[in-house]
RNA sequence: CGGGGCGUAGCGCAGGGGUAGCGCGCAUGGUUCGGGACCAUGAGGCCAUGAGUUCAAAUCUCAUCGCCCCGACCA
């Protein structure tokens, strides 16, 4: 490819708006173009870059025994009346009516048509297990997309569904595509991503594991621990809570706290720790009924759980209008209205000598006793892990760190072909729904992960692996009639000996081209100059480690081949 | 959906009732050229949209739309 003809420009400065590294170098080096919020046109190094990540996830699909089929980007209401989703899925889903005013949606994911795709083509037992996959434009009308490729609404997924007679079956099949996503990685270039629990939101289903780029750049926050290898998203996160001082005694009495309302101000107030203190948070579910949260003072309520447990999703609520009283509110002597749901934290078991909620304007409980004070309450856990906790399974302390979401699996269960009612005829006679698995991989977000922990201050760095070409020829002086013709020499070999070359055909100052070259993140750059040309050699450097060499020219094919080879054997093998 | 910010040339920005500006980029010619060179000439604008106010609106008013950031939300 000719860079003087390459679609797309490269660009000095970062167009406004754009904040994260991988978003701005995306666009200044040429390779996006937003059209709308979080909806972007690929240009031709982005899609070659997209391209290659698909190969890789392709090849490891197919040796998984997956069978790639593209399922209707355009989908009848119908189908997603079959799993209820037509209506349990919000404003997330775009919908629309054909000419005829029949509802149709865009698919957003693709349980739907897999399992409507089995179910008139699979009967029996006999044909099972299978995957499916396949590699598509998905659109969800997210209500806040950012960050250029990170979060976006429409992009490419790889999206598989499996089918399976037995739970054994599935958890077989389920760990080989465990393994296999960590090589999908890998071979994409990451070397910094972990696995980590996750939760399973609209999806359904019991085990899930998320494969997360781990970066700062990253809107989850995921809790490792160092020692035993467990990892987990915060939203599912469980801990062995930090200890507290079991400090019993105290007469359980009421104390004046004024305008103390807040966890601070109260501790502040009355000189102790937030540790010390019990404090609710309070939501309100989609049909309006209040929920309440009791947790230790230090901890922070984690929504993914509450909502488990309120069986709803949570909302802001004015507590005023349930006749409670804010910055008051405490649990002990609660008067709630009927059907609300409320919640102790395990961090309050045991708990002796409390602060709390006097349920009073402006009083607040002292020396409070979860095992005087507080009974028949049934303690579970809805707290953040924090700073201090340790594992549960080996007792070393956690730590912190973000990550982006680059895929997921589910084990989805018979959620979809109960819902929808797919049967298969087992051994004994009898018929039982499959149970599924389902396995998605962003495209787009992977590309710009890998951007955010490999790109330097001076541009993009590809890995070998998924570089949109290998070689960024960047002959100098293209004015020298020696240069250029040697040049162009050069360049129909490489071609001719198919390597992946992007050639720098434009007479421009060396400054220019080299910048270009750096900003544009190809692995390897060729330099050839009037100096060069004299040695009958070029100047080879590579993107990432700023290596310098010098090749003689009736070498540089050969070269140049096994410097590919070598790299990608590299990063695959790592 | 809440809070904040921004819409003027391809990109980055200035201007603020009366000829539309700067830098980069782009085009042509020339001189230079291994780290974003220089000179000359030139093209490029419905100042987001719509209604007002005014003799006169890019500028003031109101509304709408779009984009960014924070929050809510999220496979």
């Amino acid at each position: 490819m000719k860079l003087s003809t390459l679609v797309g420009q490269r660009l000095k400065e970062a167009p406004n708006g754009a904040s994260l590294k991988s978003h701005i170098l995306l666009l200044r080096a040429g390779y996006i173009k937003q059209v709308a919020t979080g909806i972007f046109t690929l240009l031709p190094p982005a899609q070659r870059v997209s391209l290659k990540i698909q190969k890789i996830i392709r090849e490891e699909m197919d040796a998984l025994g997956g069978q790639e089929v593209l399922f209707p980007v355009v989908m009848p209401r119908e189908l997603w009346e079959m799993s209820g989703r037509y209506t349990s899925i919000k404003n997330e889903m775009v919908r629309f009516k054909d000419r005829t005013g029949h509802d149709m949606v865009l698919g957003m994911t693709h349980e739907e048509a897999a399992v409507f795709m089995a179910m008139n083509t699979v009967q029996s037992h006999e044909q099972l297990p299978f995957m499916v996959y396949q590699l598509q434009t998905k659109f969800r009308d997210e209500p806040r997309s950012r960050g250029g490729l990170i979060r976006v609404r429409e992009f490419t997924m790889k999206d598989a569904y499996s089918f399976h007679a037995t739970q054994e079956d599935l958890d077989t099949f389920y760990q080989k595509a465990y393994e296999a996503y960590k090589r999908i990685y890998k071979r994409i270039g990451f070397k910094n991503f972990t696995v980590v629990e996750g939760d399973n939101g609209m999806m359904g289903g019991k085990v899930s594991h998320e494969y997360m780029a781990v970066t700062d750049a990253g809107e989850d926050r995921l809790v490792i621990c160092p020692k035993c290898g467990y990892s987990s998203n915060m939203e599912v996160a469980v801990s062995v809570k930090d200890e507290n001082d079991h400090v019993s005694g105290g007469e359980l009495k009421e104390i004046f706290t004024g305008n103390a309302h807040t966890i601070e101000e109260v501790c502040a107030f009355l000189e102790t720790d937030a540790k010390h203190t019990v404090k609710a948070v309070c939501y309100q579910t989609s049909d309006e009924k209040l929920v309440v949260a009791f947790l230790r003072g230090d901890y922070e309520v984690n929504e993914t759980k509450l909502q488990k447990i309120a069986q709803s999703e949570l909302y802001p609520v004015d507590v005023e209008k349930f006749g409670l009283c804010a910055g008051n509110i405490g649990c002990l002597n609660l008067n709630l209205p009927e059907g609300s749901v409320v919640a102790y934290d395990k961090t309050i078991e045991g708990l002796e000598n409390f602060v709390t909620g006097a349920n009073k304007k402006d009083f607040h409980l002292v020396h409070a006793s979860a095992s005087r004070d507080l009974h028949g309450v049934n303690f579970v856990d809805i707290a953040n892990v924090k700073e201090g906790d340790t594992c549960v399974h080996c007792g070393e302390k956690l730590t912190f760190t973000r990550g982006i979401e680059i895929g997921n699996i589910f084990q989805l269960g018979t959620k979809y072909t109960k819902s929808m009612g797919f049967k298969v005829t087992m051994p004994d006679g009898t018929t039982k729904e499959p149970i599924m698995g389902c396995y998605g991989i962003g495209v787009g977000r992977s590309l710009a992960s890998v951007i955010e922990e490999k790109a330097d201050d001076k541009g993009l760095v590809w890995p070998m692996t998924i570089a949109p070409w290998h070689v960024h020829f960047c002959p100098l002086r293209l004015d020298d009639e020696n240069v250029r013709a040697f040049a162009t020499e050069i360049y129909k070999e490489m071609t001719a000996a198919g390597i992946e070359v992007l050639y720098d055909d434009r007479n421009l100052s060396a400054g220019i081209k080299l910048t270009d070259s750096e900003l544009m993140g190809l692995p390897i750059r060729v330099v050839l100059s009037p100096k060069t040309l004299q040695e009958q050699q070029v100047e080879v450097t590579m993107r990432e480690s700023g290596e310098k060499i010098f090749i003689p020219i009736k070498d540089l094919i050969s070269e140049l081949k096994a410097i590919v080879q070598d790299e990608i054997e590299q990063i695959e093998n790592a």
